[in-house]
DNA sequence: CGTGCAGTTGAGCAAATTCAACGCTTGTGG
DNA sequence: CCACAAGCGTTGAATTTGCTCAACTGCACG
């Protein structure tokens, strides 16, 4: 069993080559009595790739997961971002069809997928369970596209404001994600989430504390620009 | 039971406000034996909207069903549209999150949505059945959230492939939305939707029988572009 | 034959990207 | 402890892309 942890590579460059490092995030392929069990991911670490087989359901404990795609031109689009509670890796077919990185250090509990399609076929409760998981992904990739034809500023507004509800209570946000995933995720440039970013700080409509702490100093603003 | 269609009003604007004119595709919803009978919807007849009890599923017979939001700016967003054996309506919550049309006139079975849940819970395949339908339309989803972050050519140029994908067989593809509709599905506007198709015309990629007769000429750079 | 709607085309403009330089923070090695 | 490189983020200037506004064409229908 070959372990191999595949992360990005330092180059300056905006398009993703990838460069293989360190130990391995799929020991589980071959022991599959860890399901349930939380494993830790190291920041940039593959949980799994595009075209994978898609054997187990996670759910993340701490930290942050991305869901993306590399273009073939090298651009990334982020799907999703998820937090600590959310479960990923729902996929209708065989494979995955995304690929998944640790932001951060993560810890995440998998759960092998066979397992819960058993359950689903004998339990109602479990099916129930399995299709309202998948049909609230389905709204949250269709509020995602929504985001994608608004402005630069919209966009990021509710960039924040999800965050914000995703970290509830929370008055300075720390953000686990770095610009360019931002960026990625909201089909911008990083310059221009920068420029928007500091826009809305010199409108006193958030605080940038550090370039990850943002405090939302008034909502009705962000609100309206994301109506 | 009062009997209403909603249409497009007639202005020349680009917002979309509504205006009541004819009559009534709501009718089942006093008359749930009609589950499983085909319907007639004339064309831009409303089939649902954005807030209304999701009481049904839907299955196109016949014509062409576009599903959509209006924002608050008044630009509409459509997100996906359903052709001859789409089914269409499912949703996570008890409410329609967006709004449905009958692009021409279409003929379009109704399931009592109950009906179908509580065969869920009875029967495994059924359940099975509805989690993949509904995983299936949460890929078509994230394909769309790809396609938003791409150049105007490549949108244009997915959206043929796509439409030649639903319409297998056909050399001359009949489209059944107008310049707006595929503009609103792309994030475009009409000008850049029609400057591309001729773009597309004048390097013999595409041939242009009529506004909505196209042939695909050269598949190959359709898909250059595409990947 | 006019009217209305759908689609096309053109000119100017605005928004976001690209390219480039720079600043700040962090970690490493002398 | 300082020097320096690497990563990350910000800022500026030029450019590009798609949008806006406007005019115009072709077609269908009365």
């Amino acid at each position: 069993m070959q372990a191999q942890t595949i992360v990005q590579d330092g180059r300056s460059t905006r398009s993703y080559r990838r460069q293989v490092i360190c130990a391995n995030p799929h020991l589980m392929f071959g022991a599959p009595d860890l399901a349930g069990l939380p494993m830790p991911f190291e920041r940039n670490a593959e949980i799994y790739g595009e075209g994978e087989p898609a054997d187990y359901l996670y759910k993340v404990m701490s930290g942050a997961v991305r869901i993306y795609k590399v273009l073939t031109d090298g651009r990334r689009q982020i799907s999703a971002f998820h937090l600590p509670g959310d479960v990923f890796g729902i996929e209708p077919g065989k494979q995955h069809a995304w690929s998944a990185e640790a932001v951060g250090n993560s810890s995440i509990v998998l759960v092998k997928r066979s397992l819960v399609l058993r359950a689903a076929a004998r339990d109602g409760e479990v099916a129930q369970a399995l299709w309202s998981l998948t049909a609230r992904e389905l709204r949250r990739a269709q509020d995602h596209t929504m985001l994608l034809v608004k402005s630069a500023q919209e966009r990021v507004a509710a960039f924040l404001l999800e965050m914000s509800q995703l970290m509830p209570g929370a008055s300075i946000m720390e953000l686990p994600m770095s610009r360019q995933d931002i960026a990625d995720y909201l089909g911008l440039t990083i310059e221009t989430v920068s420029r928007t970013l500091t826009l809305l700080e010199e409108t006193a409509t958030i605080e940038l504390v550090a370039s990850r702490r943002i405090v939302l100093r008034n909502r009705s603003v962000l609100n309206r620009l994301n109506s």
